[in-house]
Order: C-alpha cells, then structure tokens, then sequence
DNA sequence: ATAATAAATGCAACTGATTTGCGTAATTTT
DNA sequence: AAAATTACGCAAATCAGTTGCATTTATTAT
C-alpha cells in the first residue's frame, strides 16, 4: 500500500505536469480530488467547494483534466457527469485503467476497486475488445451501518 | 440453441402475457424489438418505425415495458435511454438476467451476450453487492470490416 | 354487444444537465 | 513587461427526458 501525505502535495506541481494551467480554481479543484474518497459530481464540487465558480467552469475544468490524464469518467446512478482521480500512469496520450467501480445504491457514491480478476469472455461475436467496464452495485458500509 | 420463427410470432399475446396493453403502436413497437439483432434507443424507434408516434408515447411505453419484464436497460456511449429484449424468463415480479454488454465504439450498437464467468472480485471495502454490470468496449464484426 | 372504467396517446410546456458564444481577466510565453 | 494563449463568468441555447391535461383507444363489467 502507498501512503501519501495529503497535507504536503504540491497541487500546483502536479497541474503542470499534466499541462494545465495553474489557477486558483483549479489548484482548489485538484485538491479537492486528493481529499475525497469517493468520486465527485459537478454539483457537489459547487456546493462543497472552498471557492465560487461557474458551473461552466468546472465543466470545462473537469474536460481539461480528464483529457490530460489527471480524472477519469466513473458510473453515475442517475447518469451525471462524475469523475474519480487516475492512477499516477495515467497521461494525456493514454489512459491505463483496470479497475472496476463499486456504486452504492442507497448513497450514490462510487469507489474504485483496483484487485479484481478480469472476467473470462466465452461469447464474443467476434468483437475487439479494447476496453472493460465492471460496475458493482450494491451497498457501501456506511449505508450498512445506517440500516442497522 | 432456439430458434424462433419470427414471421409467426403472435405479438398481442406476448403484450397479454406480460400484461400490457394491445394498442397498434405497441405491437408494432414489440415487433421491432423481435426483428432487431441489437438493442434500440428512442430516436431509432422513433425514427425507424413504420407508424407516426410522439416520443412520449415511446418513453411511456419502454417504461412500461421494461417494467413489466419484456425489456431491459443497455448501457449507451452517450448515455442515451436504450432497450433489449428480455430473456423469457423475466416477469414483472423480477428481472433475472445474467449477462455482458458489448459496446461498438465505432457505430454505438450494443449486444447482449450470456456465456462469460463471473469475475471474482477480492478487494470489496465491505460492499455488500447486489448486481453486476459487465460492459465490453471494442469494435464489433461490421465496423471491423469497413475498416478492411 | 354496450356502457362504464381504465389505460394509452398527442400536444404543449417544463425541467435539469450540459454546451456554446463572447467579452473580460488571469496565466504563460517571448 | 508586452504579446499571446488560456481560463473565467455570464447569458442564452441545446438536448434528453418528464409532466399535465384533454382526447382517444382498449379493457372490463353488464
């Protein structure tokens, strides 16, 4: 497991290596991210925010992110736009997922899982495959708890 | 392997079997779903079928459908509403389907496909999962060749 | 078969998320 | 520091999907 220090990242260090612009949102934006353990939604990086902003502005922000390597799209319950943190070896030119998404039906917050075993396809219909979705609904532990 | 003689089929008694309504749009609607090898969105029906319909009268009865276990919801690149048949087994009380989705990047068709294993999941932060969806990225037969 | 009841349809208008255009402000490059 | 590029905020547009309501069609009960 890697552990890493949330309170000394260089915010700004980490938008210039995956060329983008170094603004207040922004560096606000990215922390945000490095803070959450879940994904984010447009709506509630509005609320949440320590920072007012135009939506169209995080809408365009989250774009330049995800195009340059730094977020990637995760499944939404209602189908919003909702984006997660990429791993380290993501880039501009390529993004290298093989995770797959866990999403709590009662909350809607979703979690990335990274050890899972690539399921064995036997029917393909002659189909490429290039890239693999894995969606597991259900219920996170806090939403268990709060049944109980 | 079933085969079903698609000239025969008689689609008033699948809407009675399911318990929905025989109006001629739906079983023209019903019908369309039979004759399509892929799964359909709301524009395509609305545009491809051989009766004038206003699109709220598509959503209400895919809704209806669907609920009913005749049809069920298939991931869309764009994430557009999309349809395809149910396996016979489903009924309103319960959906039962266990299977992937093949998604074309190229022409955004989506098929089902039933043989594959169920991937095993080790790292599950305490989930508790309740259902699994599988989607396959790639290219599919026909926009492989139109590429050749 | 007919009347009564329930459900489906079409139209217009609405919602809510996302996008586009454009003038201004901040950031990066020279 | 000036010039060039990119981001920002605001207003307005777009686009999928939904809701309300009056009308038509289908189902159920007589």
């Amino acid at each position: 497991m890697i552990l890493i220090d949330k309170e000394n990242i260089d915010f700004g260090m980490i938008l210039s290596q995956h060329a983008l612009s170094k603004t207040s949102f922004r560096k606000i934006l990215i922390e945000f991210f490095y803070r959450s353990k879940h994904s984010l939604s447009v709506e509630e990086i509005i609320s949440k925010i320590s920072h007012p902003v135009d939506k169209v502005s995080v809408y365009r922000a989250l774009n330049a992110f995800e195009k340059n390597g730094l977020i990637h799209k995760v499944p939404d319950k209602a189908n919003l736009i909702r984006y997660a943190l990429c791993p380290s070896e993501c880039s501009s030119s390529k993004h290298l997922h093989n995770h797959a998404h866990l999403l709590c039906s009662n909350c809607n917050e979703t979690y990335c899982i990274n050890d899972f075993k690539i399921p064995i396809v036997n029917e393909c219909k002659g189909f490429v495959i290039n890239n693999l979705k894995i969606i597991l609904e259900g219920s996170c532990i806090d939403c268990q708890q709060s049944y109980s």
